[in-house]
RNA sequence: CGCGGGGUGGAGCAGUCUGGAAGCUCGUUGGGCUCAUAACCCAAAGGUCAUAGGUUCAAAUCCUAUCCCCGCAA
């Protein structure tokens, strides 16, 4: 039993602690970003961890910096044993890691050294793998660099999207921590060093990032549509309106090549869009100001037509 | 008070500016055609036009308030 401080911030992040709070082990307090401004009228909105540490009672602190003058104290004062972060969104200074007897433990949703970075599920799915995971480490200065207590597989379906596979790694990342940390409880613990050479660094995500380029294959288009829902999502624009792709799959060239984003047709179900190599069959959308609906039911009271173009 | 779109038969939309008998594409039901059909033809059922007030001879349409859904920006 462990005096544990969970540093975090997303939904992600929001699994792994209610794991933790499930356990044995005694969360003394959650540190996780501030709240910001959110949604429509801009409501000050509190993190998912935060929201389950207070449903638990458990303090929250919510430094802008933690490097901030007092907040190492603060964190001292706590006397935790042990740090566990998860996707918390600031980098820890040297002190803060060194600063619990046991350790700070970090969970990250790959396989490192592949995929270190801010957005390692999404670009799993982009990249078109079949399998990826989580691992647990021990933090040092580098950024998902440290050594590795455990690892974990999650196989990648065909039709899985970022939401799901957010979720699986979400329950892996916490059956893995459980695991770690009754390892370095009993000492049996392992600590591999990554292979640096192997590495591999994803970029983060924004919303511009999902505006699909129609010269690129179907089938990384396809991954898009997947691997960015629910967010940053897949959009591209049509009669001068914004418009989000849900689902979608792909059909071999069998026509002529038209311009990239051109609709060759569409059907009772789908609207088949021509990109740089196969075709993109868009079968569930959503326009601005609308509900995400069919192919089926958006074609029934919007006139798209052979010939339109997508992403102008 | 961040900006904006929308709530119309089961579904998706038009109609609202310029008040005056509720429409389109589908779906459903019945019938017909066909070797057959997700195709075609004929017919039918189904709506207090989000809610509550107001203006008017007359309101989906104008005015006021409320509820709900969604896009953008952060």
């Amino acid at each position: 039993m462990k005096r544990i401080i969970f540093m975090g911030t997303p939904e992600i992040a929001a699994t792994i602690l209610e794991s933790l709070i499930n356990s044995e082990h005694e969360v003394i307090a959650a540190v996780t970003q501030p709240d910001r401004p959110k949604g429509r009228g801009n409501q000050l909105t509190a993190s998912p961890v935060k929201e389950l540490a207070v449903k638990h009672n458990i303090p929250v602190l919510q430094p802008v910096k933690v490097k901030e003058e007092g907040f190492f104290e603060k964190l001292q004062a706590f006397e935790p044993q042990m740090i566990i972060v998860a996707a918390f969104g600031q980098i820890l200074p040297k002190a803060v890691l060194e600063m619990a007897p046991f350790g700070c433990i970090n969970v990250h949703a790959s396989l490192l050294p592949k995929y270190r970075g801010a957005a390692p599920i999404q670009w799993a799915i982009l990249n078109g793998e079949t399998k990826t995971g989580v691992t647990i480490m021990h933090m040092d200065a580098g950024i998902d660099t440290g050594d590795m207590i455990v690892q974990q597989e999650v196989e990648i379906a065909p039709n899985e999207t970022g939401e799901s596979l957010h979720n699986k790694l979400a329950v892996a990342g916490a059956n893995a921590l459980m695991l770690a940390i009754e390892q370095i409880e009993n000492g049996s613990a392992s600590r591999i060093a990554q292979n640096h050479e192997e590495h591999t660094y994803v970029k983060i995500l924004d919303k511009t990032f999902g505006n699909l380029d129609f010269t690129m294959p179907a089938i990384v288009l396809e991954r898009y549509i997947r691997g960015l829902d629910p967010w940053p999502c897949a959009y591209s624009s049509w009669d001068g309106k914004n418009i989000k792709f849900w689902k979608s799959h792909v059909l071999p060239q069998t026509e002529t090549k038209e311009k990239p984003g051109t609709v060759l047709m569409t059907t009772k179900n789908e609207i088949r869009i021509q990109t740089g190599d196969g075709i993109l069959c868009i079968t569930e959308l959503q326009l601005q100001g609308k509900k995400r609906m069919s192919a089926g039911d958006f074609l029934r009271g919007n006139a798209v037509k052979q010939g339109d173009l997508f992403g102008e």
